[in-house]
RNA sequence: GGGAGCUUAGCUCAGCUGGGAGAGCAUCUGCCUUACAAGCAGAGGGUCAUAGGUUCGAGCCCUAUAGUUCCCACCA
């Protein structure tokens, strides 16, 4: 029987009741089912150190809809959540509370580091899991997962123990990017470029030989101690002298030639370019292609080498460990120890008394910064490890190609291509203890490189038993890489895995293709032979009411628990998916979050209203044997709508979906059917009153479940007060397009009464006529019946008080209302302003006089008749037709006045 | 330097495969009509950035231009 509710909307009293009455019902949960379809979503892990922003909010939104609809439409649908371990990220909060107690990394060890970290986790590792509940997200919390739990790192070694076997991971010195504050390498894709105000230094390098000088310019001089050469381009005529000569480094008198290369280029700056192998990307090149040494200038802490650094290189190289590409290291002197802004000045100064400063101009450029702590990149030669992408990136781009793997939408399947034909390889060793230590063993003896899953008893070379492994630990998305199938069992060949991948959607933003989804692309086709996901849905980013990106530093940031709190989770989703269209920005105001929120209080009341007609008996939540024609509108209308969310759901147009709900609850139910219904609910006299009351509620509970996977809060507190048979609507079926359920001439009908109700509402709005103030309708048509029927709706609805229907009447004096099937004729002399009457009919005429211009125009062009398809040629004639009609009315209206 | 998106009502944006421009908010008018004033009924407001082209027909397709946002690469 029925339940009471509440008067008002106030979500904040219902949402976690019922977000706790789904755990508790289980419903969360999938287990392979052989009878059904599976439906995956692993979800993409929100880091521990994170706090709930708007942008999970909507990344977890479209996944809840997605799995929600699924579910409901006879999927077994699995939500895999999880988390991340966010090895920089955490790192680097864990080492912030330690300075806080005066500690450094170095002071604890790496155990006890480890061991903080854990306990961090613990503590903090639910906050955002607890957070995502807000939201009403369906995952299936008995399987969530965590980057760094045992089966991740078990899969994690799995595939780093398989990939240097097959030789596509190697460890070497090669050019990296250097955060200087994390104190770690990172990967290409983890540097953001930001424009910097800097400055062109332009020094004095004399050439040996002839003792000219050459003007060398540098964006960053503290970096010329560790040249090692200067480059000019063979074909450069200005310097074809010098072909063979040397330098004089300044500042260290140092000796270096001048070799010729290509990336000298003649158009820039003097043609002539100084070389630091150790720290530039381009002259590393230089520097491989011209057999140059490689000088190191830098710790890997930001600052300038000094003597320690040379002995300790000097110690590696009397045991012979010496790989190749190791850079040598050079003694600054009086720079070593400087951090590298002040070796910077000093050396420019140093320069200028010498003389060999010609000048300094300003210079915007572009720096590479850490994603993380957005500190200057150092470029570094350093010995990391490194995954060879070239045969990876291959299976990748040809699974999106032959459309294994669709984008949603598909122009940024050209972004993923762009990235994967130009990939390199990706350093994968960061130099953190948060994260999967690199399964790599060194052999103290003989230097031999053991890979394994487990800790080898002894060196396979030597058999020294005296093994350490490697320091390091691998890039947060090498784990991440693995997600989609780490967390349904892989390495094991689980029944999970069989039965639930490769997935269904993956749903994220477009801010992480590289990072993310194109290294899960390839992770998957290595190891698992299958593409991860049949489906990337790209959604955008949530902005400000201004269109700006939400930042801590513009303080411009929304927070969703707060909208929840003050608005409910139901409208906060429905705001994000509202005008939500693929791979677009979505901006958040103040004023949406309230016409979402008025939706749902819009919906509250309405159902409110079926309360109040139901409430005293028993209603059957069924289809009564008699419909009338209202409720066959209703129902046809419904059914169309059903369709169409299917339909777009089904393309991923979730904005259109949510859209086509909205105008049916607000404009078909709540403002059509409710108050078409009014009159026979009440009255216990009409026959149809009973099947009123059983359309109405039958609607309401389809509305509800179509509703279900954008508001799931609200459609449950309802549909569990609503006649129902199930345990939670978030079960029951997905409305579906029923062609038994379609009613077209009911849909004709109710579009003639409505439209003249509409056009009869608007003529009296024009002349200010009041509600209360009825008069009596005249409506001449075509279709008598239709009118008949419809009298009480008129009454109703148009301030009618009495309705007289024929083919024709003889009125004067009334004011006319003329739609496409009917005139109608209102009495209300007194009000009549005949010139006024004349003026408007006159121009209405004006109007569809130029409209039936146009059609006609369209069907005297042969090209058009004949070219243009049946239906298209059919519609024009038909509209001509209803024009010329309407014309005849209006005219015949003009001569009664 | 390469690429992508956007430009539609005062504002924020929809408009899916070309076939008579829509919503929300804002503005104006009239209504406390027994679900809802967080409401109801109406109104005004758009050369769909510009210029060409394809087509019987273009907001939608093609080309160019302008403005704007973003991504990638490079910048001694």
């Amino acid at each position: 029987m029925a339940q009471q509710m509440e008067k008002s909307y106030n979500p904040s009293s219902f949402e976690d009741k019922i977000y706790d009455f789904w755990i508790k019902g289980n419903y969360f949960h999938a287990e392979a089912d052989p009878d059904k379809k599976p439906y995956t979503i692993v979800m993409p892990p929100p880091n521990i150190t994170g706090q709930l922003h708007i942008g999970h909010a909507l990344d977890e939104t479209l996944q809840d809809i997605l799995i929600r609809w699924k579910r409901m439409s006879g999927y077994c649908a699995l939500w895999v959540p999880g988390t991340d371990h966010a090895s920089i990220a955490t790192e680097a909060r864990i080492v912030e509370t330690m300075r806080a107690e005066g500690l450094t990394k170095d002071d604890l060890g790496r155990e006890k580091f480890l061991e903080r970290a854990w306990d961090w986790k613990r503590e903090y590792g639910g906050r955002i899991t607890r957070q995502l509940r807000k939201l009403g997200v369906s995952c299936d919390w008995d399987r969530e997962r965590f980057t760094l739990d045992e089966g991740c790192s078990d899969a994690v070694k799995e595939v780093f123990v398989k990939l240097y076997n097959d030789g596509k991971i190697y460890r070497g010195n090669r050019m990296v990017n250097w955060c200087p504050h994390c104190n770690t390498s990172i990967s290409d894709a983890e540097v953001e470029y930001e424009e910097q105000q800097g400055h062109f230094w332009h020094i004095l390098y004399q050439v040996k030989e002839t003792g000219e000088m050459l003007e060398i310019a540098t964006t960053r001089p503290e970096t010329m101690l560790g040249d090692t050469a200067v480059a000019i381009n063979k074909d450069d005529e200005r310097y074809k002298h010098l072909h063979g000569c040397h330098v004089i480094l300044p500042l260290l008198n140092k000796e270096i030639p001048i070799v010729l290369d290509d990336h000298a280029d003649m158009e820039k700056g003097t043609g002539v370019v100084k070389i630091t192998p150790a720290h530039d990307p381009n002259d590393y090149e230089v520097g491989q292609r011209c057999d140059l040494p490689i000088v190191r200038v830098f710790t890997y802490d930001g600052f300038m080498t000094g003597k320690d650094d040379v002995a300790a290189y000097e110690e590696l190289k009397a045991k012979g460990n010496l790989a190749e590409n190791e850079p040598e290291v050079l003694d600054c002197g009086k720079y070593a120890g400087m951090d590298t802004m002040t070796a910077r000045k000093a050396i420019v100064e140093d320069l200028e008394a010498l003389g060999q400063l010609k000048q300094v101009k300003p210079h915007v450029h572009d720096v590479g910064t850490c994603y993380r702590c957005h500190t200057t990149i150092e470029p570094m030669v350093s010995k990391q490890w490194f995954v060879r992408m070239e045969p990876l990136a291959k299976p990748a781009i040809e699974a999106v190609r032959s459309g294994d793997t669709k984008f949603i939408p598909r122009r940024f399947e050209k972004i993923y291509f762009n990235w994967m034909e130009n990939i390199k390889d990706w350093c994968i060793s960061r130099r953190l203890w948060w994260g999967h230590r690199i399964p790599a063993y060194y052999c103290d003896e003989c230097g031999e490189v053991t890979v394994a899953k487990q800790r080898p008893e002894k060196c396979c070379r030597c058999g020294c038993t005296e093994l350490h492994q490697d320091e390091d630990t691998l890039d947060t998305w090498f784990s991440s890489a693995l997600w989609p199938f780490s967390t349904l069992g892989w390495p094991e060949n689980t029944d999970d895995l069989k039965y639930f991948y490769p997935t269904a959607t993956l749903v994220t933003g477009y801010d992480i293709i590289f990072f993310w989804v194109a290294r899960m692309i390839f992770s998957a086709l290595e190891h698992t032979g299958q593409v991860p996901f049949d489906t990337v849905f790209i959604h955008g980013i949530v902005r400000d009411e201004q269109g700006r990106k939400m930042s801590k530093s513009l303080g411009n940031g929304v927070d969703p628990l707060q909208v929840i709190e003050k608005y409910g989770a139901d409208a906060l989703r429905f705001l994000l998916v509202t005008g939500n269209s693929p791979g677009n920005d979505i901006r958040y105001s103040e004023k949406r979050i309230e016409a979402c929120s008025g939706f749902a209080n819009k919906l509250w009341n309405a159902s409110r209203f079926v309360h109040m007609n139901i409430d005293d008996h028993e209603v059957k939540n069924e289809l009564p044997k008699e419909l009338k024609t209202e409720d066959k509108w209703i129902l046809s209308t419904f059914n169309t709508v059903a369709k169409e969310v299917n339909e777009n759901l089904e393309k991923f147009e979730l904005g259109i979906a949510v859209q086509k709900v909205y105008e049916f609850i607000w404009d078909c139910y709540c403002d059509w059917y409710i108050e078409l219904v009014k009159a026979r609910l009440f009255d216990p006299s009409d026959d149809s009153y009973e099947a009123a009351e059983q359309v109405l509620t039958y609607v309401l509970d389809q509305i509800l479940r179509l509703l279900h996977p954008f508001m799931p809060y609200i459609t449950e507190e309802i549909w569990q007060t609503i006649p129902h048979e199930g345990e939670t609507v978030m079960l029951e079926k997905y409305p579906q397009y029923d062609p038994s359920l379609e009613y077209p001439e009911a849909e004709a009908e109710m579009r003639r009464i409505m439209e003249a109700i509409r056009a009869i509402r608007n003529r009296r709005s024009e002349m200010n006529v009041p509600p209360s103030r009825k008069a009596k309708v005249y409506v001449a048509t075509k279709y008598p019946q239709t009118f008949e029927n419809g009298k009480s709706f008129l009454m109703k609805l148009a301030g009618a008080s009495e309705v007289e229907v024929a083919e024709s009447f003889e009125i004067d004096g009334a004011v006319t209302v003329v739609t496409a099937d009917a005139k109608l004729y209102i009495p209300l002399d007194e009000l009549v302003d005949k010139k006024a009457e004349l003026e408007r009919l006159n121009k209405e005429l004006a109007q569809v006089k130029k409209f039936l211009a146009q059609s006609e125009g369209k069907l005297k062009n042969q090209n058009f008749v004949s070219k243009a398809p049946a239906a298209v040629v059919d519609k024009v004639r038909d509209q001509a037709e209803k024009e010329r009609e309407k014309i005849a009315m209006i005219e015949a209206a003009i001569a009664a006045l």
